[in-house]
RNA sequence: UCCCCUGUAGCUCAAUUGGUAGAGCGAGCGGCUGUUAACCGCUAGGUUGCUGGUUCGAGUCCAGCCGGGGGAGCCA
């Protein structure tokens, strides 16, 4: 009576890690493909996304269910496989199970149907079988990398003193910035409750007031701030814009953190650090993933982020860049936007920066005060802010931050002078009130950061089951 | 929201000045093979996004609608 074998991933059967070549073990996962030979076997390439390469199981033909199972399997059927592990007879793997038993455990009903055969297919279709397109190399390589990161974040905060907090999803409209909001209602859409002049009355709503998903947990994350001196948010953020571009999402991720008793520089110098070692991470942690996407979808990206982790950030004020913009064009390089002081920078102006002028990431900082938000720090010069962007090649603006206005009567004033309501942020001027500090953080998008890191176009590729204008699938 | 491109087999794409809708991949069957982007043969698979218009005749031209992509703005 032989033992049952253990379980294994197959990362650990291919890296022979808790287990080696003679045991036996069983393995769980999906069939990518079958190739049967007549000299009485057949070859399957199974996967359970626990690394990127498949095991491949060698199925003899003597197997008793071998014409009734083993010949039928098809492409996303799941299987548990028992068998040794071997060396490979055969090119392209080291190690293979020379199978005992394979038992299928779901068929694919109709292969003419299977949505996601072994084949190439775009982006854009397997965006319309998102419950699918996992089974992919490219999608569960993704979905490494992802977790990846999130965990990096994570320690580098952890490993840095800082706090996770979790700030709230449902939030009260009075206190976000400018912005389309989604609207959180249990109001009953055919039947609104009329206040007498006519306005919808908003205290009959489950919360007795008009409520949003958040835009940022940056507000609430502030007054942690003040306390824990260092904490950040990382968490889902939501935005109505009807954008429609390869780098928006209605839905998407954002890491905010915090810090205390800092000024704009220690804010650019903690986004340096924490990116550098995110990256670092990603790099240490998948090679195989990463090879994958320098293979196939960028061939740059390992060099790129090899670049990133080594090379410091430049770093230049916004008058600086304005200067720099204003040479080219006196140089002979044509924009579509005008350059001169005052304007926001374009798209096009941030890619000739952080692409043609320096290669490499770029932090411009002291935006002027007029086109930047009313928390952010006004500087002696009465003209700018202590607002800073970090922008990277090929994906534009990856993090926004600032130094916060800390002093009380500034805040005030530019809150008046922005036509906002000081009643609106009571809690939030409290914060000023009582033991004020200079802070700064900052807002990396999630996804962004993943499209850059793995050359992926769009980061509706780089997210679950992304959420865009008319579109919510799944 | 604006500009541009686009919608033909399960998928990726052809189809000349408007004239009988094709291929590759995938799938099924057979052959061959310790195979691995396999290879060879056969088979199945289509109201050309929807509605209307022009025409003897529309995949092709026109209008509207719907969907997809890229760019811009906004931003992360």
């Amino acid at each position: 009576m032989t033992a049952t074998p253990a379980v294994h991933t197959i990362k650990q059967v291919l890296s022979t890690t808790g287990c080696g070549l003679g045991d036996a073990v069983e393995v769980r996962g999906w069939i990518r493909t079958r190739r049967d030979s007549k000299a009485g076997l057949s070859f399957l390439q199974v996967h359970d996304g626990s690394c990127f390469d498949s095991l491949q199981v060698v199925a003899p033909g003597d197997l008793p269910n071998y014409a009734d199972d083993v010949q039928r399997l098809t492409t996303g059927c799941s299987v548990v496989c028992r068998g040794v592990l071997v060396e490979s007879r055969g090119k392209g793997q080291s190690v293979e199970m020379q199978a005992t038993e394979v038992n299928p455990v779901g068929w694919v009903e109709d292969p003419d149907t299977y949505p996601v055969p072994a084949k190439r297919h775009t982006f854009e279709y397997l965006r319309d079988v998102a419950h699918l397109r996992v089974r992919t190399n490219t999608f569960s390589a993704i979905a490494r990398v992802r977790h990846c990161l999130a965990q990096a974040v994570h320690r580098y905060y952890h490993e840095h003193g800082f706090y996770w907090v979790h700030t709230p999803i449902v939030t009260g409209s009075d206190c976000e910035g400018a912005g389309e909001m989604f609207r959180v209602s249990t109001l009953d859409l055919e039947n609104l409750p009329r206040d007498p002049s006519g306005q919808i009355d908003f205290s009959q709503d489950f919360f007795g007031r008009e409520t949003n998903l958040t835009v940022s947990g940056q507000l609430n994350v502030e007054s942690y701030c003040l306390a824990l001196s260092k904490v950040y948010t990382f968490g889902p953020t939501f935005r109505a814009e009807n954008s429609n571009t390869s780098r928006h999402l209605a839905e998407f991720w954002m890491i905010e953190p915090e810090i205390a008793f800092a000024n704009l520089d220690d804010d650019a110098d903690l986004a340096e650090d924490f990116l550098k070692y995110i990256f670092r991470a990603l790099l240490e942690e998948l090679p195989d993933d990463m090879g994958f996407f320098r293979d196939r979808i960028d061939a740059t990206c390992i060099d790129r982020l090899e670049a990133f982790v080594e090379s410091s950030f430049e770093r230049m004020d916004y008058t600086d860049a304005i200067t720099l913009l204003e040479k080219a064009v006196a140089g002979g390089h044509t924009f579509d936007f005008p350059v001169r002081w005052g304007i926001d920078l374009q798209s096009e102006h941030e890619r000739w920066l952080t692409e043609t002028h320096v290669g490499r990431p770029v932090v411009v900082m002291n935006y002027p005060r007029d086109i930047k938000a009313f928390y952010m720090r006004q500087n002696d010069d009465g003209r700018t802010v202590a607002a800073m962007d970090v922008l990277a090649p090929g994906i534009g603006e990856i993090i926004g931050g600032a130094q916060r206005e800390e002093r009380l009567d500034v805040l005030d004033a530019r809150i008046a002078e922005m036509g906002l309501d000081a009643e609106d942020y009571g809690w939030y001027r409290d914060l000023r009130k009582y033991g004020t500090v200079p802070h700064a953080g900052f807002g990396l998008g999630f996804e962004r950061t993943i499209a850059y890191a793995t050359g992926m176009a769009n980061v509706r590729d780089v997210i679950p089951f992304p959420r865009t204008p008319r579109s919510a699938a799944f």
